[in-house]
DNA sequence: TGAATAGTGTCTGTGAGACAATATTAT
DNA sequence: ATAATATTGTCTCACAGACACTATTCA
């Protein structure tokens, strides 16, 4: 019989881009860390693209949802059990995968600081920069690479993701997917202004989000300052 | 050798939720008409889901982008040569299809009233109603049918597809593309009330909306009331 | 004490929403 | 004249953004 399920047809695969947030140590004890966003990348080991950086996924199982597929290619070298989702979009180019026609479910990905360290390999993340020009490069403590050194469509999918991170976080709640259970609104606003690379007067952003947040009866300490308020989500209502 | 592309593989399909607004003949010579929300449906005439209502689309041929082979369904029948898409989700459900692992590219789909009515046999457009529990119901002259008379998870994809077009028309300029060139303020705010079921008053509506439009020369007549001034859409900035 | 951060109070301008009033047409 | 729609003006309240001020900790 001749049927549509006898011809060729397009292969899919997944691809994630996650982000979380890494604060790097302070140099005074008087002084907060800084924030930076990073992204989750691995060296291909294979043809095509072999050595280029990329998106951790892989091609989807015939009985496999694409969140399970991506937690399983995430989890291969690390024990992740806590990583927020969302489909971004589904990159379809002809031409995106040399081998074949390869249609890409891409996810936007959260994590938290903590459950970033679990990955052994602490080389894999990246801090994500953008320059004056639209152009990205990304950075760790021993790497600096471009746009360029990246495989397949994945500077592109990269952009798609962040754009959707960014009017994502104004109207939603997944900034605390980035942050750990308890935090200060200090540390909050620290995430909101790295993602949005806007400034905002501390007493306008309280106000904000004040409806966000629940207090707690803690407080961090042992600093050269005033002690901060821990907060936590406020669940979904 | 044993590749990944020799093993058996998800198949993809693409499925389309075009919407149009239709406006229905006033009973006086002084009413205007009332807008509604229609949705583009067709018979099953096939297992599965024979003789059921579904989305059109159709299986995406290995060098075929989606928006191409919506295109190319939607054509069949009529000659649609302008209908705005977006791609809206990508539905990865392991038993939405029961033959076999067929994924769906979902679309958003917005038609001008005129290209509507270019298909020849009219009982394809439905009005969208929504009930107070949630559940849909679609009619039109010759037939009403409910959620249940859908195949496949397609009530589902309308579900996302309509509050989809209810967020996007706030912030975007995808109301245009359910209208004419040239069109009166209260045409515009009608087809917004219809779409977000809330009302406004006109003037404020009026002072929302007046950056996106341009004001022309000519104006509406031959009604028992006063004539409106002709819009048009403010080119993208 | 002082450097650094935490937290609160107040002013102003903008914009959304409510309400009111006027204008124009065909029968 | 009247029914119906078109269009403009004004008031108020909420809120975003700017600015200023006070509070608290550790070396």
């Amino acid at each position: 019989m001749n049927s549509i399920f006898d011809h060729e047809h397009p292969f899919v695969c997944t691809d994630a881009a996650v982000f979380t947030i890494r604060t790097d140590e302070p140099d005074s004890y008087r002084k907060l860390p800084e924030a930076r966003l990073r992204i989750l990348l691995y060296k291909r080991t294979a043809e095509p693209y072999n050595g280029r950086w990329c998106l951790p996924g892989g091609f989807l199982n015939i009985d496999e949802m694409p969140e399970d597929n991506i937690l399983r290619m995430i989890s291969k070298k690390s024990h992740i059990n806590r990583c927020w989702l969302e489909q971004l979009y589904t990159f379809c180019d002809l031409k995106r995968d040399p081998r074949a026609r390869v249609l890409s479910i891409a996810y936007l990905g959260l994590m938290s600081e903590a459950e970033s360290k679990k990955f052994d390999d602490k080389t894999v993340w990246f801090t994500v920069i953008l320059d004056d020009t639209g152009k990205f490069r990304f950075e760790n403590e021993d790497l600096a690479i471009t746009e360029n050194d990246l495989g397949f469509d994945h500077s592109n999918i990269i952009k798609v993701a962040l754009e959707r991170l960014r009017s994502k976080i104004q109207y939603t709640s997944a900034v605390f997917d980035l942050l750990p259970e308890e935090f200060t609104l200090t540390q909050l606003q620290n995430v909101y202004e790295t993602i949005t690379e806007k400034r905002d007067q501390a007493a306008n952003f309280r106000r904000k989000i004040k409806d966000l947040v629940i207090e707690t009866d803690r407080s961090t300490g042992d600093k050269g300052h005033r002690p901060a308020r821990l907060y936590t989500k406020k669940g979904d209502v």
